[in-house]
Order: C-alpha cells, then sequence, then structure tokens
DNA sequence: CGGCTTGTTGTACGATCGTTCAATAGTGTC
DNA sequence: GACACTATTGAACGATCGTACAACAAGCCG
C-alpha cells in the first residue's frame, strides 16, 4: 500500500489556488498579522500561520519577505484611496459636500480603527531604511493627493477668484487629518472622530476668507 | 607570568563610568543606533557596537531591552519637549511671541531632521503592543500637551473673551504640526519649514475670528 | 486510471536574536 | 603593593529569523 495521498477523512490536505488568488490572500495575511502583532508579525511564520500555508509557500509568490511586505503596503494604500474614493463619489456633486463625505470617510470605520492607523505607523517606520516601501510609497501617494486637491481646486473654482494658495492648503489639509488620526490612535478618549471632522471643516470654510 | 592585565600600549582596556553616566550613554547609543538602522537598529548587538561596549552590559544596567527601548523613549520625549520649553521662554513674554518660537524650533534644526521624524514613527509603531512605551507616553506626553495649552490660554486671555474651544484648538494645533512633520519627514522636498510655520500661524490667527 | 504540471509542504541551514553567567579587570582605599 | 568592590567582558544557550530545496500531492487532461 502507498502512503495515503489524502487525509484519513477523504479530503484533500490543502487547495490550490491560482497564484493571482493565493497572492491576494498572503497580502492579506500580512496585513492581518501585523494589526494582531505589530512589527513582530511582520515575520514569514506568524503570516504563513495566519494565512493557514506553509512556511515555504510565500517564497514561492514573491521573492523576498520584504516584496510580499511592500505590496502589502501597496494594498493597503490602495484599499485606503479606493473607499475615500467611492465615499466621494457616491456625495452630492457639490464641492462641499464631496469634502464633508471625504473627511467623514476618513473618520469613520473601517479607516479610523486602532489598528489600521497602527499599521500605518509600523509602515512609516519601515520607510526610511526599504527602497521597497519607497518605491510603493511614490507610486501610490499621487492617488491620495490627487484626489484630495481635486477637490480643493474644484471649491476654488465654486468660489470664484483664486482666493487662496491651492498647494498649501492641500498640505496643510492632508497633514492636519494625518495628525488628527495620529492623535486619535495614540488615545482614542482625547476626543471624538466627530470633532476630527469639525476641526478639518473650520479649516476649509477659513480658506476662502 | 600571569596573563597581561593591559593592552599593549599600556591603557586600560575599557573605562569604568558610573552607573547612571552609563545608562545614559547607552540610551543615546539606542537612539543614534534607531537612526542609522532603523526598526533593525534596536537590537542589543547593534546598540552594543554603537556604544563601544560589550553585548552583555546592557542588562547589567537594565532589566531588558524594552526597558532600554523605553527609557530612550523618554529621553527623546523629554529632549524634544525641553528643548521647545527653552525656546518659549528665550521669546518675548507676548504669547503671539512665544507661540511662534514654539512653532520655529519645531520646524527647524535639531527637531526638524529626517532622521529624529523617522525615530519618532518607529517608536510611536512600537506603542500598540508595549506597555512600557505606553506607560512613558502617558508620563511624558502631558508635558508638551501644558506646554502648547498653557500657550494657547495665554493668547486666549490676551483676546479677551472665550473666543475659541481650548480644547479643539490644542488638538487641532498640535495635529497641524504633527500632521506636517510627518509629510515633510516622507517628502522634505513637497514644502518648505518655513512654509509650515506659515501655516501654523495661520491657524491661530483665525482662532480669534 | 495513468501521466503531467505545478502549487504546496516541511525540513534543514546559517545567521541573528535576547538573555545568562562565570571570569576578568578597572578603580578607589588602606 | 595588596585588597575589595563591581563595572565590564565575551562565550554560550535556546529561540526565532529568512531562505533554499527536494519531496509530495491537488487538479486537469486524454
Amino acid at each position: 500500500m502507498k502512503r495515503a495521498r489524502r487525509k484519513s477523512n477523504g479530503e484533500p490536505r490543502f487547495e490550490r489556488k491560482l497564484p493571482e488568488a493565493r497572492r491576494l490572500a498572503l497580502i492579506e495575511a500580512t496585513i492581518e498579522s501585523l494589526k494582531r502583532f505589530g512589527h513582530e508579525g511582520l515575520s514569514i511564520r506568524r503570516i504563513s500561520a495566519q494565512a493557514r500555508v506553509s512556511i515555504g509557500l510565500i517564497n514561492h509568490h514573491f521573492p523576498t519577505k520584504d516584496a510580499l511586505v511592500a505590496e502589502a503596503y501597496r494594498h493597503f494604500n490602495n484599499e485606503l484611496v479606493g473607499s475615500l474614493r467611492q465615499a466621494v463619489a457616491n456625495a452630492p456633486p457639490a464641492p462641499r459636500a464631496r469634502l464633508r463625505a471625504f473627511l467623514e470617510a476618513s473618520f469613520s470605520p473601517p479607516n479610523l480603527d486602532s489598528d489600521v492607523l497602527a499599521v500605518w505607523v509600523v509602515f512609516w517606520g519601515l520607510y526610511r531604511h526599504s527602497k521597497d516601501i519607497q518605491r510603493v510609497q511614490s507610486e501610490t501617494y499621487h492617488g491620495y493627493v490627487d484626489l484630495l486637491r481635486g477637490m480643493l481646486a474644484d471649491l476654488e473654482r465654486e468660489v470664484g477668484a483664486l482666493r487662496f494658495n491651492l498647494r498649501l492648503a492641500a498640505i496643510g489639509l492632508t497633514s492636519l487629518i494625518d495628525g488628527l488620526w495620529l492623535e486619535w490612535c495614540l488615545d482614542p478618549d482625547n476626543f471624538e472622530p466627530r470633532e476630527a471632522v469639525q476641526l478639518c471643516e473650520a479649516w476649509i470654510d477659513r480658506l476662502g476668507s
């Protein structure tokens, strides 16, 4: 008798997936492991366990661990920008309404989650010393910037003449949002998400004056 | 002949320091190693090499590596708050002048350094999963908040009546500063430090209106 | 059912991790 | 110069890291 090719219950021991699907599953497991264990979650063994696959599989689909982490960063960026873009698309066409939808999506689940923000911070910590992360950042960040800058440009058009410095306004609003994200993450009891939206809207209100 | 107790040149093989001095040297080496190697710089061997001491010395002065890292975080916080406090103390007593000094100190060397900001981000990445870091954060963060809130309270007094929500104003300004720090770190070519000061002062200008 | 492709497994390897601890040696005191 | 104290050294431990690779097996085709 040859060695059993199946488990005793007759089920297959594992499921083969198309490379594309497996790569996505590994990327999502990477992010989930990062949420659960912080920076220590970014190890082959933790990610493998999270994805319920063997240790060796990751290097079959990704050349190195760093490549997987970089792709996870890309996915995380795309998910954020995609959800914000969709929130804007579902809003009324008026610039102010679209900006409000953008802010409310920024400061409500699933984006405003302590785990999610902790994930961002770990990625940022890798940025300085990882060429891979830097490359993904340069490739994905403009999506976010363009979305926000486009809405501010629309607002400017509605107001009429050139009332504010578009470039500085975008930088300031982005910084305010990121900073409020960070503060809320470090101490969620310090203020309400609703108040973060208020602060950003007050900033926007005062742009034209 | 007994084994030589000195190096061939007659110099001592190492220098004994008082525990307090050695602890400080190890803390500074930790931060320097963190600047040079990012998160990977937070290992006993890297820190030991940076401090030019043996591997075993760290555990003689600190119970665990995490305790050393937490103390480094405390030192880093205290250095920042101390430099900002001194900048404020050296400024004219008018609230606006003190706030300006605070902002200019925030957005100029040595605080506005890519390495320094990268260090912050790594510490923040540890925050969620390290009780030690959380404890230090809760013990040191109020120094920063109190300094900034005190200046805003002075400004409010000067203006006269209760013109703005002090709590929200402090949260917003802190977030704006932190966010601008982060943005500048991720892309120093995006804007000038001077522009960051401008954005913060514009925020303050509009508080009273 | 037999053969083929290739997604998947799991052991093994060398490197590095944090920590321990007995031995060493710098430094002050007499 | 001898001694005591203890800061310091450096080897050693087990654990875990990322990666490589040979063997296995799931799924498909004829």
